[in-house]
DNA sequence: CTTGTCGAATCGTTCAACGATCCTTACGTT
DNA sequence: AACGTAAGGATCGTTGAACGATTCGACAAG
């Protein structure tokens, strides 16, 4: 009995899961994601607050979060708005990218870890035999957050995970879906591939020319903007 | 007269910068960092909104901000604590920090980024000298935020500061600061050397010497209390 | 010693209000 | 036509009060 006592430690976390606040932070998250809400488009406090039957303090605790995740950007006195990624915004979600995930992909694989990524692999796939590339794009951002799960670190898969919000806001500029995720495919699996064969030093390499195409694809589609 | 314009730009950020809850949080997140509020104490809404002269709605938004950076623990229904840090969370914040340094001293080094390290080098030898060993480790932490900054990416020099901030939490365990910071002194002023010297492979292996030093006299530290 | 009950303290959330700030429009000046 | 000024409305920033919900600690009953 002691053992059913003590495997409860590990639901407590779901114990303090709520707070209307962080709710309404998670339904805003999910529509700018999702791209229902606009980057550039204004947040009424007023209209939002109706809308979700919140009071205006507890929307404004809510903004104040996406804002801290970078989805949201605050202006003093003039309200929140979808966040608008500059070019150099794209630049630097890359740098990181190729630290965070250059470092994963050098470290000795996990089962684990390795079955994640192989299960967001053959869903895109599937994704993509379906003509879905909607799904084919959310397949291949758990491809890329399961890759960060090989740091073995709550903090890392954290920062990528957010990170890998903000770069939905930018897959929203790129027209056709297809175009973009398609040619990713091969490389994802090519990449899996060098990982599960142990060799982290091509891996790396192979990586970084993966993340430097992907990066001047979206900096080409940001080109006519300016 | 374009060219000041331009230069204006930069000043941008300035002018958005006010909000009674961001104040708010400045203010608190000085007082956690400095150690004048014990990890693990509970922060009262009421008194300190009433010391503060701010409403309570206020102060929670400030709250807010401040557990998102992991700062503070906000228990539903119980209040917000002062961050406790587990044994668990120094090893992910030295993985994260193998990781976000490891990657900075591989890069060519910048001779702003190298005057930035070297000024920090030279405050905490000064401050070593006079004796003062909080002044020491405040540069220690100077010098590891400088040497992010050759990674040449905003986001990671944000996320390095919120490291280093959780970090100073864990050093308010540390009952004799000079055992602490002192034999790194040596350490940081040779692996500027290295960085300085074009050797990004010694240097990395070098660090990772360094780092495994420090989580280790940290867990140490953190062994008693279990 | 364990369990049930109760009250105080505090949190979570809402609501209404007022001043401050920004945007728009209009008007007059140069 | 370009610019400075003024007025008005919309919205934000912040406050203060209120009420139900939740937690914690104490105390009595089993």
């Amino acid at each position: 009995m002691d053992d059913a006592v003590a495997g409860l430690a590990q639901d407590r976390s779901r114990l303090g899961r709520s707070s209307t606040a962080e709710r309404v932070a998670d339904i805003l998250r999910d529509r700018i994601i999702e791209g229902l809400f606009m980057p550039g488009q204004r947040l009424s406090e007023e209209s939002i607050c109706e809308a979700l039957g919140v009071s205006r303090n507890t929307l404004r605790e809510a903004f104040r979060l996406l804002s801290h995740e970078r989805l949201l950007d605050h202006r003093l006195n003039r309200g929140v708005f979808v966040r608008v990624l500059s070019a150099e915004d794209v630049s630097d979600l890359y740098r990181v990218r190729r630290v965070l995930e250059g470092a994963a992909v050098r470290r000795p694989p996990t089962p684990q870890a390795l079955a994640q990524i192989s299960e967001a692999m053959t869903d895109a796939e599937r994704a993509a035999e379906a003509g879905d590339w909607r799904a084919v794009g959310t397949a291949n951002i758990r491809y890329h957050q399961a890759l960060v799960t090989l740091n073995q670190s709550p903090r890392l898969d954290e920062a990528m995970r957010q990170l890998l919000a903000e770069l939905r806001l930018v897959f929203h500029v790129m027209e056709n879906p297809r175009d973009f995720h398609e040619p990713f495919l091969d490389r994802n699996r090519e990449l899996l591939k060098l990982i599960e064969a142990g060799e982290p030093g091509r891996a790396a390499a192979y990586l970084d020319g993966y993340l430097d195409h992907a990066e001047q694809l979206l900096l080409r589609a940001y080109e006519p903007n300016r």
